[in-house]
DNA sequence: AATGTGAAGTTATAATATAACAAATTAATT
DNA sequence: AATTAATTTGTTATATTATAACTTCACATT
């Protein structure tokens, strides 16, 4: 019996073992944050775990309550502190179409992240295609624009939701 | 001496001709309406011109102070509803990144808009690339998804803010 | 003119995000 | 260990963006 792992089987597959998600996403932070000589406190691992509980982004208010229930103060400024430092190390990415955030894919990896969101179940997907990448580089470099940060979010409808089993 | 339009001369080229941009772009908006069964009211209109002052996005709320100028209620749905008039057209972009709108330079072709954003000047270009699309298109398809609404912001920096003159 | 429909006016408030400063914690240095 | 510096968190207040809900108005058809 092969073992899941994020790699090889994405969100919306059937056998997706979001435990492995978690787990490697926590463990992988711990990495990064080390690497960068950052410190990974009890409230920002708190918040990437609240932001890894599904492959759904969740908005910054969706936090405060789990965080509040937690011990910790829980204003607004405690969760966007948190969600700028792991956005700054590469944990989360925010998606600007829907004011959420959504825990990345493949962090330490220098990339961009393209987001598949599925409009009915909310499932959202992040790509890294070099296809993609090269051809908006393409057509930026034939205007003479310099490319430093791309926003790619795909609404849409995912294989689950257009073909309920 | 050949004379300037959208097609052949975009925004940040140096002989840009604006006025042209924008004469163009409210008969467009008028023949669009009148396509679509629509009516093209004085603050719909208003509205669509001050979007168009440039090819830089602007907040909803940058217009307010205009519209009051004008002798219209000022108030923040007059310009949201105006805007969500101008989307619905095809006639208006929202720019999810900034919060900010901006005119579409090609209406009434069915086409997805991807944005080059100058964080310098702040000046934006829509292309319609069928390179993008396509290789967004395949990488969706790959994984089952199906594309319905496509949002590509890049930000970077433009010719100019790159090579000043 | 009466009626119906869509648009605009108006008031209030929701949702998202940040500023600014104080207190506490951690790390580095003595 | 005590002192200092730096970072993180707590706290209050407020900015920014957007919408809900209801009223009034304009105008299009009957």
């Amino acid at each position: 019996m092969p073992q899941n792992n994020a790699a090889n089987n994405i969100a919306y597959q059937s056998g997706h073992d979001h435990n492995h998600c978690i787990s490697s996403a926590m463990l992988e932070a711990q990495s990064v944050c080390k690497g960068n000589g950052q410190r990974l406190t009890k409230i920002r691992e708190l918040v990437l775990q609240l932001i890894w509980q599904s492959h759904k982004p969740l908005g910054a208010y969706d936090l405060l309550p789990a965080i509040a229930e937690a011990g910790f103060n829980s204003a607004p400024p405690t969760v966007y502190r948190a969600l700028d430092f792991l956005q700054e190390q590469g944990l989360v990415h925010r998606l600007a179409s829907l004011n959420a955030f959504i825990g990345c894919s493949h962090p330490g990896e220098h990339h961009n992240g393209y987001f598949l969101i599925c409009k009915d179940c909310g499932i959202t997907v992040e790509l890294a295609s070099e296809e993609i990448q090269q051809s908006i580089s393409r057509c930026a470099t034939r205007q003479g624009f310099a490319v430093e940060q791309e926003n790619v979010e795909i609404l849409g409808c995912c294989t689950n939701c257009v073909a309920p089993a």
